[in-house]
DNA sequence: TCAATTGTTTTTTATCATTGTCGACAAAAC
DNA sequence: GTTTTGTCGACAATGATAAAAAACAATTGA
């Protein structure tokens, strides 16, 4: 067969919800009309009266589309769900290989990833197209997908492009005058950050996701779109082994609270170069803890 | 139809080129020695050795392969043309929205591009979806892509992000030990900037070309994938661009010559900061450079 | 007997014909 | 003359299908 007739399906019904607002022998509008109401185009339209006319709902002759019969629940027809939308099929791919531990070099099978996301195998395809150009995925010399996955390089290269990232957004956000909303957020993170440090015995594991919390922060003084696409897979990575690496955890997250703290009073102080060595130091911490808990992932 | 028979076929007149070197009743190797030597997998080999027996080459009957006469220019099989490889169709897709200034927001119709560049149709979907990843292109809401272009927006995002890579790249740069191949590229440039000053009159041109070499010579430095990813494209743009904004050209480059010259001393007195300034500088009028040709290509 | 090789089947991928959808133009109706 | 409808060509998403790879079973020869 050929594409889907979803598109179809969904004017058909939009359409009998259209009838049951009117009265039997009342007229429909022109085609035209109905396509741009119903976003589609006037083909769709024109298959969907048909389908109408079939049903004996309306009687369609040239422009006399009169309405015969009020629609009642067993015309609707049956719509299949939409699918994941390209973000979520982005989480959820990289779920799986995180969780999983998804060794490098692993063979992708598009049909089977196909079913396990919920996507179309087109679809996917697509997705790891795209993925291909963070070096994440690659394709085989023979056909097919292979993943390239999170080496030890991988790890390396993608922190560092993180901190030339999140150094720069240090760099504009001391510049940023009083009136942003950034100093708020900053006030509020700071408060949090000193609550879970008070309270670490009991909460330590919340603190993955006030790190995502600050990151995203201040990154997101940065508008620039190719920022904000490498962060979004940055975030993910960091985030998840942040989850995992149970080593040392309490003493870890105290630590690192103490090195966000140091940054968001730097660049409260508007001190460029403190804030600076600050993240630094900070990027650095990061760095070591991905790559320890990598080692001993690989243990496992 | 299904999947071409290219790999067969290749493989097929290897074999040939294989036997032409034995003798007549000779024993040909093992299925899965060939296929290894062959680099195919042994359904190809098997497939290929069916064809040899069929067309009298040789005897075959279980583990028995003898050359029953040597092969002649007609035995072999034609092949088409191979598919360009992802460079170069990245290469050719930037070089025609660049040079026809195909403006934002265009329909890109995959039939059409794929038979201009000469690459099955699946191929180019694959490239346009991970072109997506830059905000290059986009899909459009009900089927379909979009070029998102060069848009004064893009255009702006793309520069202040080559800013980003190229201060890092510099930064690195001044800390390398003199026995970095870097320094002997450094001295050459230099030499070749100082010649083309000379003969700017005559040259100019020239400049396009020389820009290309130092910034990919100073962001050679940084092993990044991500980074080394994004300087492909950045390249290209600014190299476009720079070759078609052809108002004041000779002077642009003079200057272009003089901030060029500015970043390598600096850089070779090991001076960071006023490496970083100069380069800061020289990055802030080639935003100009190229957000005016914009302008004026929008004129036309 | 067992390792190497071949025969067979299963699985997966790349391509193409098919069909749903769109947009445009011409014809008809008001 | 404007609006509306009929018709047609073009393109994109899908499933069917052939090619290729991989896994498994059977056979051969030392």
């Amino acid at each position: 067969m050929a594409r889907t007739d979803e598109r179809f399906r969904e004017a058909y019904n939009q359409l009998l919800d259209y009838c049951a607002g009117r009265q039997v022998g009342d007229q429909l509008p022109a085609e035209l009309a109905l396509a741009q109401q119903l976003d589609v185009s006037r083909t769709v339209v024109r298959s969907a009266l048909e389908r109408l006319n079939a049903e004996g709902l309306i009687s369609w002759e040239g422009r006399s589309k009169t309405l015969l019969r009020l629609p009642n629940e067993t015309d609707r027809l049956a719509v299949q769900s939409t699918q994941p939308s390209e973000d979520e099929l982005e989480r959820q791919f990289l779920d799986w290989v995180l969780r999983f531990d998804v060794p490098p070099g692993t063979a992708l099978n598009v049909t089977e990833l196909s079913r396990k996301f919920g996507v179309q195998a087109y679809g996917l395809q697509e997705f790891l197209a795209s993925l291909s150009r963070f070096g994440l995925v690659r394709r085989r010399p023979r056909g097919g997908w292979e993943l390239v996955g999170f080496t030890r390089d991988f790890a390396i290269e993608l922190s560092d492009f993180r901190t030339i990232l999140e150094l720069n957004a240090v760099s504009h956000l001391v510049a940023l005058p009083p009136s942003h909303g950034i100093w708020k957020q900053l006030e509020d993170l700071r408060n949090d950050h000193i609550r879970l440090a008070e309270d670490i015995d009991q909460r330590y594991h919340d603190f993955s996701l006030l790190d995502e919390r600050f990151h995203t922060a201040i990154g997101s003084v940065v508008k620039n779109r190719f920022v904000a696409e490498f962060q979004k897979v940055i975030t993910l990575v960091f985030h998840y082994h942040y989850q995992w690496d149970k080593k040392d955890e309490r003493e870890r997250n105290l630590a690192a609270i103490g090195e966000h703290l140091r940054i968001i009073d730097a660049l409260k102080a508007r001190e460029e170069q403190a804030a600076l060595a600050a993240a630094r130091d900070h990027l650095k911490t990061s760095k070591q803890t991905l790559l320890s808990s990598m080692r001993s992932h690989a243990l496992l």
